[in-house]
DNA sequence: CTTTTAGATGATAGCGCTGTCATTTGTCAA
DNA sequence: TTGACAAATGACAGCGCTATCATCTAAAAG
């Protein structure tokens, strides 16, 4: 067993001080070629990694990102995360991941965790932390994103989407296929699950069709399963329902699956559009409707505000909205239309 | 904006000593009650967090879990994390995680950064580490989990299941079935999917009926839609297939969709096993068969078996085989049988 | 009443690195 | 040749905590 390698083993196998050689790994630009090559070298011969615990006490800076999801689980986040990763590929940055479950007392829990840890910089997802938490985030000496939505009054940076304007596209949607009593299904009735039943139940207003018990919703996580629980429910509630607007995309896939089932067309007798419009909406028969939100692209901006704030650049706008768009698919085609316009 | 308070700053709030501050949280059972409660009580109204990297620094440990995966966005990871996070809840543990992108190198990279953090465990996916990453894991100096998989020579501990033996068996059943001409589609082709390949192959083998033009196999990501192009590429190259093992259930799915657009009854003329048994197998129409794989309880097993390990006990049985079943569906329920003993 | 011992607390010395100086060396103009 | 100044390197003092050993108190034992 070697014993673990010091920066002063470093220094010494290459006759040199200690602190040469934490120049070199820092700021080699202030170092001379002729030792920048020794020192290197001898990194590299002796298998030298510095002491991250160490590195953090004496510079009071860590390359460590905190990000604070409400789950692992959900597809949504990985695309997020996927983003993250892609774009931190390659940089002395580290991601912490913490699992906030939904919950704003975890959430507050985690950010004193990790504000201690002196991070590079934070993303926390939505605009809905606690006082405390926010104060936290203020407080805290790097960057913010919050991700995932927009609103008025960011902690730091914001990088997202209006849920409220994103539901309200989707009812529209339906109902301009032709669709009347529009049911609206949301698993687990998060913030942003809850501005996009806010943007549903403003269109229905507003044209005069909203109804109470089109509204199916549970504080369960969503799944291809709870669609068709979901379904089942709504249409033993109220069975002239002609479409729905499904939160998130595992919903509108269950909702499917069940009109098969129960040998419902879609679209002609039942139009579906889902949330998020994941990989597989295309590929359904028959194919999905869904909104598409630029979730890998969000996790990428975030850290690109982020690596920006950070190398002191100026962030022009603090606040993106990455918008959304309404992808039209065959499940949205409209009631009683027999011929097919779409080939899948 | 109140400065970071330490633990100097309790201490002489309270009127003791650093170490006494220190001793309360860490070791509370060796300070009189009365010191305790007076810290406790500071400690809440300071809002003090001790600092990680000092306290790393200091005793040489961390609290740190590090969790080495090849992807955040496959559902089968995001299943073992879900059981990794459930356990460590509640626990002084936290979670890092890294992303090895299916690359042995990066896995190495990784693993010379988080060893360099002294984490209190580390868990590595698969049997197939470098053999320098297996130098790394056995030097360290902590408890190591290899999950997903089992085998012979375990690093330090392991809980997976024989991915050979679940091919093997998934082949099988598909034959007494009825199927003969069995296709297997792979996708990404990671050591997992290739030992479940080898099992496909070897009962075909065995059976006389193994045929190198019913595998298709791609280095691309697993998504429903990449199970319709593999299917589409199947049929082209083998008409006569009847029969299709898919790994992993996304492909399964994505089988599914491509066999409704083609107008193939699933299972009479078709029959279709998926890999891991995700929620929405059992839900889908016809339900598909699979092969579950229990990805939670081997995220919560791992997290016991380090945490037995740092508590000293003795683990008796430091490899666990989790072991698989077959979630035998309707898709899979046998050529030209017209009755439904099935209900979905 | 002294000695022993466990229980409770404190003093001190780092952990491995970096920030902040101070010092040495080399270069160039006067 | 000399002084001025930049470039290169080093000395030293912590960062905030914990391990270790020392000290002190009070109760138990003799």
């Amino acid at each position: 067993m070697d014993k673990k390698i010091r920066l002063v083993d470093v220094a010494e196998a290459v006759g040199v001080s200690a602190v040469t050689v934490s120049r070199v790994l820092r700021k080699p630009e202030l170092v001379s070629e002729a030792v920048r090559l020794r020192v290197t070298e001898a990194v590299a011969r002796l298998g030298y990694v510095p002491d991250p615990a160490a590195r953090a006490l004496a510079s009071a800076r860590t390359d460590v990102l905190g990000i604070l999801i409400p789950s692992v689980t959900n597809n949504v986040f990985s695309a997020v995360l996927r983003g993250i990763y892609d774009r931190v590929e390659g940089l002395p940055l580290n991601i912490q991941l913490g699992n906030t479950r939904y919950s704003v007392l975890e959430e507050e829990r985690l950010l004193g965790v990790f504000t201690r840890q002196r991070p590079a910089g934070l993303i926390v997802t939505g605009v809905d932390q606690s006082a405390r938490s926010k104060a936290l985030l203020r407080q805290a000496a790097c960057p913010v994103v919050q991700i995932m939505e927009i609103g008025d009054d960011p902690i730091d940076m914001m990088v997202g989407l209006s849920h409220r304007d994103a539901g309200r596209a989707a009812t529209r949607h339906l109902r301009d296929r032709g669709y009347r009593r529009i049911g609206f299904l949301g698993a687990r009735m998060d913030p942003r699950t809850q501005r996009r039943l806010e943007g549903y139940a403003e269109v229905m207003k507003d044209d005069g069709i909203f109804e109470e018990r089109l509204i199916v919703t549970t504080r369960r996580a969503s799944t291809v399963t709870l669609g068709c629980e979901l379904l089942s429910e709504l249409l033993s509630r109220a069975p002239d329902v002609d479409a729905v607007f499904c939160n998130n995309d595992d919903l509108a896939v269950g909702v499917l699956f069940e009109c098969q089932r129960r040998r419902i067309s879609v679209p002609e007798d039942f139009g579906i559009c889902g949330f998020n419009d994941l990989e597989m909406m295309a590929v359904a028969h028959p194919s999905l409707t869904s909104v598409r939100t630029n979730r890998t692209e969000m996790g990428r901006r975030a850290i690109e505000m982020l690596i920006a704030r950070v190398a002191g650049e100026p962030i022009d706008t603090p606040v993106v909205d990455l918008g959304f768009e309404i992808v039209a698919r065959r499940s949205s085609l409209g009631p009683s239309r027999r011929e097919a316009p779409f080939s899948t």
